[in-house]
DNA sequence: CTGAAAGCGCTTACAG
DNA sequence: CTGAAAGCGCTTACAG
């Protein structure tokens, strides 16, 4: 390999032409007041000599990086990764690159670690699927970069959030459960202290206190605290027959589980998810899951992070109040 | 929301502190020569203001961004997003942040409009899921940016690659499907000219000369180029009754069109995927598929780059050579 | 319509 | 051990 390592930069540019850089910049950021003669000469150069603009040179000097950073726990889950492949595409279709950003699934979110790493980077904007920590509100407030809470509320730190109907989702869970005959319910969360996490389960037990049943406080657990391993024992010993799983990652473990313990999917207990992954990956319906519909989901959180670095004026419609989430069924519930 | 966008620079430090930026940046960046007293008057005074560096400032000057561009088709194919997942979090172990570039699965190849927009952002490295278009190769070598290739074989194009042995992975599917008792074979592919697809069909083929069998041509199909549903009905009309593809994500699919054309898995029919991304997502064993290890193999990946962005001589050991894939047995297959 | 100068926030030589 | 100056590659006012 040979160290041909030529950059060229808007000098060269200048120097072929015999323009000024300042001349050819305006010519490549499309600026007014240049004339068609002028703009041959630099895009001719500009190829002949394989010219690639600096974007953080750029970036530096105009306060834009056309970067938008994006963050989660982890790439794993393909909520995670589904609704990032969309969010990234259409960002890169309006000029900005993605940078990534895990917490490594250590915590639901946002901490001074992972922020001041985000903001070295200076994004134009930050769409993070991890809620801020309390104590950092307002530091990122204080940033001025535009911050979009994607999948969970954002009303309750006064930020932008994109996020759906979870009370609903979990309300047509506990009703599926109940349809199929299932008596003695169980809510699996994955954190006790994440609203979306709460507001599954409060659609959940609102269901069932609907019908004029009830959940046993000790069968609502979040499998991110506890050992897993006695979670399914106490569900198995107190007799549980249906479990709603906070998402479809959560409802596969919780299945090896139980068949682990002898117990027929679909048979001798019913479970539904959350997410519809199966979907995604065009794999076979086994999950009965909860469905939000992730790809205009995605695209509504998108548009939520662009139209806040457009400028504009006005809210953009809210997902929540526009899209009800639907219960897709699968074998790993009766009927 | 207060415009209270108060960016710390170093000259807030330097002022401050009553040092010179050239001494505060030196003391951030532990060079050596400051005393004790120097170093607490920095740290204090970055704490209170609330400091964080310009990482794009700082790679303009530095010639190294931190960055690393990770090339894929897409993020859904969960092959991509787990092994992304865990390739930028050992980026990120070692200083690196991840900027993701995605071709929207159009083509196999890293071509000119992606990889100007990937040297736009100045990375200190690139590691592609993508092989490089041929008239790419020059191109990329001349930026003198470090390329891995991860997943696909580096050397016909004199770059680093991080790959795994994939004709023996296509004869494991081969002599798996035989074992069953399947007697007539197809491999469903994913282009016909990429080198990872065609060394799986290579190795399924060779697998079956082996035992004195042959697949039919008209059986070797590719599913990016051809019409799905003639491809499934061909097969069907001919009686085949053990399908190799590719990936997971297309076994899944050709699963969904045999259910639709009334034949029932396992039995009238065995089929072998590739990947094993039910593990990744913690799923029932549905599918009968190669496993390569994909939390080791994302991790050579990792570390080949790391390995060129550290400088240091000598050749990593190959990957390939290394491990050995193995067939999972799924409900998807006899037995 | 085009150019010379300044500056974005850093780090890198070079002095002292 | 610390500082003043220059410069990374751009874009932004400001002149002409």
């Amino acid at each position: 390999m040979e160290e041909n390592k030529k950059k060229v930069t808007l000098k060269d540019i200048a120097a072929r032409t015999g323009l000024s850089v300042n001349t050819v910049s305006r010519v490549l950021n499309k600026k007014p007041y240049y004339t068609k003669e002028v703009e041959e000469r630099v895009t001719t150069a500009c190829r002949e000599l394989g010219y690639i603009v600096d974007m953080n040179a750029s970036g530096l000097r105009s306060g834009s990086t056309h970067t938008i950073a994006i963050l989660f726990d982890d790439l794993i889950n393909p909520f995670y990764s589904y609704t990032t492949d969309i969010i990234s595409k259409r960002f890169e279709e309006c000029g900005y690159n993605s940078i990534i950003f895990s917490n490594n699934g250590r915590s639901p979110y946002v901490d001074y670690d992972m922020i001041r790493r985000v903001v070295a980077r200076k994004p134009d904007g930050i769409l993070s699927f991890l809620e801020p920590a309390e104590d950092m509100v307002d530091f990122i407030k204080q940033t001025g970069i535009p911050f979009v809470i994607f999948g969970r509320d954002g009303s309750p730190y006064g930020m932008h959030g994109v996020d759906a109907d979870e009370v609903y989702g979990g309300g047509l869970a506990a009703e599926h459960l109940l349809d199929c005959g299932y008596k003695n319910l169980a809510y699996i969360g994955s954190w006790h202290d994440v609203k979306v996490c709460l507001d599954r389960q409060k659609g959940f037990e609102e269901a069932i206190a609907a019908r004029g049943a009830a959940v046993d406080p000790s069968h609502i657990v979040y499998i991110r605290e506890k050992d897993f391993g006695s979670i399914i024992d106490t569900l198995v010993n107190d007799g549980v027959d249906g479990i709603f799983c906070f998402n479809d990652v959560i409802a596969f473990i919780v299945i090896e589980a139980m068949e682990q313990r002898g117990k027929r999917l679909g048979e001798d207990y019913g479970v539904v998810g959350y997410d519809n992954i199966q979907f995604m990956m065009r794999m076979p319906r086994l999950l009965t899951t909860v469905d939000v519909g992730c790809g205009d989901f995605a695209k509504a959180g998108a548009d939520m992070m662009l139209h806040l670095l457009s400028g504009e004026e006005g809210e953009l419609p809210s997902f929540r109040s526009a899209h009800r989430s639907v219960l897709v069924k699968g074998k790993s519930t009766k009927q």
